[in-house]
RNA sequence: GGGGAUGUGGUGUAGUCUGGUUUAACACGCUGCCCUGUCAAGGCAGAGAUCGCGGGUUCGAAUCCCGUCGUCCCCGCCA
């Protein structure tokens, strides 16, 4: 080793050590007469002084070329700061290295950024250097918490007798779902492999097999579009596990996200987390995923106002629609154009109109109080429990618009108004998805979750009557407002997955040729089943106050799904597209 | 596919609405010189930008118009 110690790691108790350190310029201080540097590696900074007097004269002109991000190699003693030059911010601060030797073992150019925290940089010039965005602290800290995280949670999975399996990253399309990264095969002309959307079946496979508890920390890939918290490729950990039912995933899942918590943030949550059903959460929230650090809760109010003589709530219930309302704390101030922009939003999700109920002094100011009797303003006012100050806003819609649109103007609230305590991580369960959903488009049910989601068998009596009835057997563990884990007990007889397949529309012939592996091997004894995948990228981006999980990627990618720093994706010679029987069109 | 924001020396911004007192300003960085206790070192001097790209309007465009490209946020999409 060319060093002996880090840079992180010199103390008082080291003093009068000789010592090699490595590392990169961070930072220099030429006094003319003294130089200072802040060498800094991985670990951290220490400062090295340049003495001329306790040096050689020619390695003293050495030093005065250095440069930042020089990378080189000091020899020196370790010794105390002079009283009253000590850094209290280092923790290598009580002590420098009086240089004697010095080596560049490479030379830098003047860098496109500084590396520091403080300078904001474009994101474009950050991931177009990442190599160098990587150095900076926040970054650095950030790769190496991951990594951290990820050890806990092998650890953890390990002493829980789970074993990580690798499965294929090349492996074959499956309908339904995001749309698949293709991989053509060379050697048979005009087939494809597809990167896995997650290792869904072969998890399956794995419990088929008996390994009973097994999990694998997974990289996925869909060819979407991307947001904040998608990438192309994301990181699962995911598991899966043999003779369980729904409280034992959660308890697992539980277990390891309090592990992480106390062993990476010095956190202790507290367990079992909260659950709600799946019709809770969207009656109450408006949402599958309800940021549940602050209220807001939606209150239906239907049967208050359908009698009343405002037409058009009226008229709104008589056609299955419904009236709901949030209570909006001390905004009663708001203005016209404040107003508006509220109605602006409900109307991006379709809401028509936005009505409001402004309560000042005690009563109800709004345009549309004439249309309702006091004491209907006035069970309003007590069902919203709504004080002095307040305002209450009021959606009048089909179900599905009122909890899209109420939902939106609930977390744009919560933001603007600082209801939430950033400090918090809020978790909980949301249950009982439904199993099918249906898609008017192409007139036909598909799978909310994914097809090998086992029913809630208390619903089956549904199955050829009413199938938007059937709640199933999965689950999604919510963050914040995030969902940042989905699973499932999944089915493992083979006459409940055929029943899921007809009403899919995929005929026997079609499942076989689709899932026929799978079939065939619960044909063999597959034992009762389920699992759930945390994201990787959106826990940790959440765990560290970050708003976009490229900041706890090492190499991300753009908006438009390319990597600014090595330019994929890139064109192919003429000679690789005709070994894989492709030609551009 | 759609909506919105944005692009000015190496980096981050001001200037753009209201075209001309701008020879495009400021901070950081960079270069040179001075400097023995700094740690966001300090002082002095200096270099560095055809204002994303293309076209148009105009006597005159960073500024107005059209197109286009990049980046970001959102909708659709993401079992």
């Amino acid at each position: 080793m060319i060093r002996t110690h880090n840079c992180g790691q010199l103390r008082k108790t080291d003093v009068n050590k000789e010592v090699k350190l490595v590392g990169w310029i961070h930072s220099r201080r030429d006094h003319g007469g003294l130089i200072f540097f802040d060498l800094r590696d991985r670990e951290g900074l220490t400062q090295i002084v340049f003495n001329p007097q306790q040096m050689s004269a020619d390695i003293f002109q050495e030093a005065e070329k250095l440069r930042s991000e020089f990378v080189v190699n000091i020899s020196g003693k370790v010794g105390q700061r002079p009283a009253g030059t000590e850094n209290p911010k280092l923790p290598t601060g009580e002590i420098e290295v009086a240089a004697s030797g010095l080596e560049v073992l490479n030379p830098a150019k003047t860098l496109p950024f500084e590396i520091a925290d403080e300078t904001e940089i474009s994101e474009e010039v950050r991931l177009k250097y990442r190599y160098l965005d990587l150095r900076r602290p926040r970054m650095k800290k950030n790769i190496m918490f991951r990594y951290r995280t990820v050890k806990v949670i092998r650890d953890y999975l390990d002493g829980q007798g789970f074993i990580e399996v690798e499965t294929p990253i090349l492996t074959k399309s499956t309908p339904e779902g995001a749309r698949d990264y293709l991989v053509p095969s060379r050697v048979h002309p005009g087939n494809f492999f597809a990167l896995p959307q997650s290792p869904q079946l072969f998890k399956q496979l794995l419990m088929v097999a008996g390994m009973e508890k097994y999990f694998q920390i997974a990289k996925c890939f869909r060819d979407e579009d991307l947001r904040a918290d998608r990438q192309p490729e994301h990181t699962q950990i995911d598991m899966e596990m043999s003779f369980v039912d729904q409280e034992d995933i959660f308890a697992l899942c539980e277990g390891l996200m309090t592990e992480v918590f106390k062993k990476t943030l010095s956190i202790d949550l507290k367990t079992p987390f909260p659950r709600l059903t799946y019709k809770e959460a969207k009656d109450k929230y408006g949402s599958d995923k309800p940021d549940l650090r602050f209220g807001l809760e939606f209150k239906d109010i239907s049967s208050l106002v359908a009698t009343a003589d405002f037409k058009v709530f009226a008229e709104i219930i008589k056609n299955q629609g419904v009236v709901k309302a949030i209570c909006v704390p001390g905004i009663a101030g708001y203005s016209r154009k404040e107003i508006d922009d509220l109605t602006k939003l409900a109307n991006e999700f379709g809401a028509k109109g936005l009505a409001w109920f402004k309560i000042n002094n005690g009563t109800i100011e709004s345009p549309i109080a004439k249309f309702f009797k006091a004491e209907v303003l006035n069970s309003i006012k007590e069902l919203m429990g709504a004080k002095d100050g307040d305002m209450i806003l009021i959606i009048a819609d089909a179900p599905k618009v009122v909890a899209e649109s109420l939902g939106r103007l609930r977390s744009y609230l919560g933001d603007k108004l600082n209801l939430i305590n950033k400090k918090e991580f809020n978790f909980s369960w949301v249950v009982d998805f439904p199993l099918f959903q249906y898609n008017a488009e192409e007139k036909r049910w598909e799978s909310e979750h994914h097809p090998f989601t086992a029913p809630n068998y208390d619903d089956v009596e549904y199955f050829d009557t009413d199938p938007g009835q059937m709640r199933s057997q999965s689950y999604d563990l919510v963050l914040n407002g995030t969902e940042i884990a989905s699973g499932s007990i999944r089915i493992h007889r083979k006459e409940i997955q055929e029943k899921i397949f007809s009403t899919l529309g995929i005929g026997p012939e079609e499942a076989k040729e689709k899932f026929g592996f799978l079939l065939e091997a619960f044909e063999y004894g597959a034992p009762p089943h389920g699992g759930i995948a945390p994201g990787l990228d959106r826990l940790t981006t959440i765990m560290l106050g970050e708003d976009s999980i490229r900041e706890v990627i090492a190499f991300p990618k753009t908006q438009k799904a390319v990597d600014l720093m090595t330019d994929a994706p890139g064109q192919v010679g003429e000679k690789q597209l005709r070994e894989l029987h492709i030609k551009l069109r």
